[in-house]
RNA sequence: GCCCAUGUAGCUUAGCGGUAGAGCACCCCCUUGGUAAGGGGGAGGUCACGAGUUCGAUUCUCGUCAUGGGCUCCA
């Protein structure tokens, strides 16, 4: 009897009992049967041999179906995986997933400590192992505790381990046969994988790296080696560039062109002085998020950069975030710490004085500094840090309020997050397994969030027991120019401060209640989000944000008046204008002006002095021709009053 | 913190057992130029720091610190 499947243009299709993808195919054309790689089967990624059932719905993969990508990345880590062995054959092999991009296989290797030159070598052993074209065969492990034992005998600790915890989920192995039907190698693995290795031609390892088995610090020190794998040569040869792209936009590398921020090691690491470059785009932010906030209703507020212990002993800081935290210090014999978060310092001022429901809600807004303990070993630039500076702000309401602050919240955040262009998907996190609070706190403050989200119209998936223990959150990832992802804004709805510190208002009824609390950041910290726009901009800031905007370049001496004159008019209208007056050609100095990414070069000579006019050059789009002082003077200050994201 | 790698003038880097060379930047001189490098000269390095091996260490070994890539965590 014959079973018929779904095919994805919705036609149904007869085939013989026991058919598998791979005969699927062949029925339906022999050309898609040979390029057949993998099969979708009720939108699940298969074998291609995997037998159908009647009903199913199925999508025979081939190299060019974005599922496929999985197959053929998996299928290089076995391939990946077999080299090393056969290369190191003490090594124990432990697990070898696919990721963004790519994939990774961690192993043990005992006396040996994989070079970049090993890299090189295993690579080859690819390509010698792909090219025999060996097959991926996926066979059930009829006797479970055999294999535990085959496994324990050839030392396959990590194996024995992961099937003995998968011995009743049916386990099987893939086994890689070459031409003669010899198993030459096999792999513990649920698959699936593409059947042969033969479409497995373009890859390059990228890197070795330390990791623990089980991601587990206390566990097995592993050796892991990254690499990348794609079906054509242009496809590997793109991402590749897209690397080489994302390092030319590293923010360290950049700071040390564009003169932005340092690290001192006579000042210990994750702590960042901003050289006036960087100090101006910040200050230029920081202006701007003001204004903002103080339209919306916020109050600035400051509070001490250090606080006795006993603050963060009512918070719970002490119990629960004690790691990140910095030994106490002794002042007259009290213990005081360097604050890890500004809430407690701003429910302080909420409490200094009765609040009534009428004052609410009250939204206070810091830009503060906070200093928490990282591992060494984190550390990156401005973008994990030990002392930043956030942009934060709580927000204390009633209840009926909340909706409402939170579609503030959101309305700021795209509001500021579009300025900066930057896309950005939402995500809203519920309540965890281990968590405080009461169901119906948890849904009245989830409620609120997701309802906000709704009333905004925005995207948004759910992040099921995403949460803070204390909190539901939303999360905002943000994408930058090249598509990649950062963490963006979060607002958090806090149900553990408010009772701990008993923060309150006088209802209308005249008696207290307890105040809805949330805490938020849009920006985030200075520093990260400082980096992470060097990086979005490739140091070519906006005009708005750009350290120095105008670079005027008087042809030769005698130009140096009207140069002078262009920068006075150009200051007073607030632009960050400089003039190169130094003796270098014109070209030496267009040259270094542009190098430094600043937007507009005015070129002012003979004949532009002649007709009062300047010669405008824009670092994109070059030379714009001639035009009087004052359009230049009006279009700048239009460009930078709008906050124009050029090209 | 753990694993691996790296650490030579402000920056990018060559060298690698016999106490360092380049390009750019910097300073001086000449050049006053039409939209991405005009020419010449000069100064600048306890080769991260500390021990050890050696007749001799920037070079080899160990330790420390920092940086980088990961693990883990988060703003």
């Amino acid at each position: 009897m014959g079973l018929k499947v779904q095919l994805p243009d919705g036609s149904t299709r007869e085939v013989a009992a026991g058919s598998t993808g791979a005969d699927l195919a062949q029925a339906i054309a022999n050309s898609l049967y040979r390029k057949a790689v993998g099969v979708l089967i009720n939108d699940e990624l298969k074998d291609l041999f995997t037998p159908l059932k009647d009903g199913d719905k199925v999508q025979i993969l081939t190299a060019e179906d974005p599922p496929a990508l999985e197959l053929l990345r998996h299928s290089s880590a076995h391939v990946m995986a077999e080299a090393v062995q056969k290369l190191f054959p003490d090594a124990k092999i432990a697990i070898g997933p696919t990721i963004e991009d790519g994939f990774y296989y961690d192993f043990e290797i005992p006396g040996h400590t994989l070079s970049t030159e090993d890299l090189g070598k295993i690579e080859a052993e690819m390509k010698r192992i792909a090219e025999s074209d060996q097959k991926l065969v996926r066979f059930d492990i009829p006797d479970v505790d055999k294999q535990i034992a085959d496994f324990k005998a050839q030392g396959e600790k990590f194996k024995v381990e992961l099937l003995t915890e998968h011995r009743d989920h049916s386990p099987t192995l893939y086994l890689m046969k070459d031409k003669e039907g010899n198993v030459v190698w096999n792999d513990l693995c649920r698959g699936p994988h593409l059947p042969s290795t033969k479409g497995i031609k373009h890859f390059k390892l990228l890197k070795v790296s330390g990791s623990y088995w089980r991601g587990d610090e206390n566990r097995e020190t592993l050796q892991r080696i990254y690499a990348t794998s794609w079906w054509t040569k242009e496809d590997l040869e793109g991402y590749l560039h897209r690397l080489e792209e994302a390092e030319k936009r590293d923010h360290r590398k950049i700071s040390k062109q564009l003169d932005l921020f340092s690290v001192h090691e006579e000042v210990g690491p994750g702590l960042i002085f901003w050289h006036p470059n960087l100090a101006t785009v910040r200050n230029t932010i920081e202006d701007f998020w003001r204004a903002e906030h103080r339209k919306r209703g916020y109050q600035f507020v400051y509070t001490p950069h250090i606080a006795s212990e006993q603050l963060y002993a009512i918070s719970g800081h002490l119990e629960t975030y004690a790691e990140n935290m910095y030994s106490p210090m002794d002042i007259d014999g009290q213990a005081y710490r360097a604050k890890p978060m500004n809430c407690p310092g701003h429910i302080m001022i909420y409490k200094s004085r009765l609040r009534s429901y009428r004052d609410l809600p009250v939204r206070f807004a810091e830009l503060g500094t906070v200093y928490r303990y990282e591992r060494s070993g984190v550390l990156h630039g401005m973008l994990r840090v030990r002392g930043f500076t956030q942009d934060d702000s709580h927000i204390f309401c009633t209840r009926e309020q909340l909706e409402g602050e939170i579609m503030g919240v959101l309305d700021l955040i795209d509001m500021l997050m579009t300025t900066f262009g930057y896309t950005y998907k939402a995500y809203l996190s519920t309540r965890p397994e281990k968590s405080l609070g009461t169901d119906e706190e948890w849904e009245m403050a989830t409620g609120a969030l997701e309802r906000a989200l709704q009333k905004r119209n925005l995207d948004y998936e759910i992040d099921e027991g995403g949460g803070v223990f204390y909190a539901p959150k939303i999360d905002i990832k943000l994408f930058d120019a090249i598509g990649r992802e950062w963490q963006g804004p979060t607002v958090q709805v806090d149900l553990n401060l408010p009772k701990r510190f008993d923060v309150t208002y006088i209802g209308e009824d005249g008696n207290r209640h307890e105040a809805v609390m949330v805490h938020r950041a849009v920006l985030g910290s200075m520093e990260r989000f400082c980096g992470g726009l060097i990086e979005h901009y490739a140091g070519a800031f906006p005009v708005w944000l750009a350290p120095t905007q105008v670079v005027v370049i008087p042809i030769s001496d005698r130009h140096q008046d009207a140069a002078d004159k262009l920068t006075q008019a150009l200051t007073e209208k607030g632009v960050r204008v400089h003039v190169d007056k130094r003796s270098e050609t014109m070209n030496y100095r267009i040259r270094e002006a542009q190098m430094q990414q600043t937007p507009y070069m005015v070129v002012l000579g003979d004949k532009e002095v002649e007709k009062n006019e300047v010669s405008v050059r824009h670092r994109r789009k070059g030379d714009l021709g001639t035009m009087t002082p004052q359009l230049f003077v009006d279009k700048l200050h239009d460009e930078i009053t709008n906050r124009f994201l050029d090209e």
